[in-house]
DNA sequence: TAGCTTAAAATAGTGTACAATTTAATAGTG
DNA sequence: CACTATTAAATTGTACACTATTTTAAGCTA
């Protein structure tokens, strides 16, 4: 094998890693100043986006949706509560469960944040063929790995 | 317009940046244990493959290459200096920059990497067109967004 | 029911990311 | 040549992200 095969794959052009790894840096980049106008970071919104969904959610629950432990959602959680966005309280049924609901204030914040996706998607240049193709093979990637 | 049709866009699973930004943790936290093996992070891994390739190059190129600005680097840098895989000197043409060398440690380094790419693939569940069609789209996005 | 195990969050510690600012060096201009 | 503008890194401050550990609560069993 020549020097150039056996090393081939460790150039940053031949990884998959690190398209994923840039374009969802870059992404995430684009969302800032839509975010900005809404008063919430990237990880405070995709929060927000499963809390607009289930109003009432646990860490454990959240943090399966969102591929996030507790080391990471309690301080993001904190930030929304003291927001305004949602209230922490621990379960009464079961009290290692810590119970994450949304307030009104996070229900009026929807309707300032409908018009986010729109802007990012027309800064992702592809057809509605290839981002189902790529989301598609996004999610075949993420539920072989579960 | 439904409720629903006003809010969809807003559904963690209708949003492609959401299953990219899952994607590319998930995929860094497969790299884990072999990085551990050879002692280095996913940014350090990436910054490394880049010396591996062109042996000197000052921040800023470094920095092009990867997305990632000085105020990301600085540190990692720093790292693989005190780890002894590169070297920082400033420019004496341009004492502006910042010249990173590898040293013939982190060139031997890469002998030790060149499992690390197969084995991720081996756990990425995607066939060689299916990667190709996923790297094309991502590197179209990263593209029209520069 | 006391003791063990499991489970859910929080905490601690390390390492990115990134915007904004600062510092130092160089380039460009009247 | 002095002055201004630009450039490259480093620094500062905020916010994740993750591993490992700790804390507290609940379930389980001899």
């Amino acid at each position: 094998m020549s020097e150039n095969e056996k090393y081939a794959g460790l150039k940053l052009e031949n990884q998959l890693c690190f398209p994923l790894y840039a374009c969802s840096k870059e992404i995430i980049r684009k969302y800032k100043p839509y975010l900005d106008e809404i008063d919430l970071t990237y990880t405070q919104y995709i929060a927000m986006m499963v809390m607009w969904e289930r109003k009432e959610v646990n860490v454990k629950t959240l943090g399966e949706s969102l591929y996030l432990d507790s080391g990471t959602l309690t301080p993001v959680l904190k930030k929304l509560e003291s927001k305004g966005y949602i209230t922490r309280k621990r379960s009464e049924q079961d009290e290692r469960n810590l119970v994450v609901t949304i307030t009104e204030k996070g229900e009026a914040l929807k309707d300032k944040a409908t018009c986010v996706p729109g802007k990012i998607g027309s800064c992702v240049n592809l057809n509605a063929d290839e981002a189902k193709i790529l989301y598609d093979l996004l999610y075949k990637i993420i539920n072989s790995m579960k």
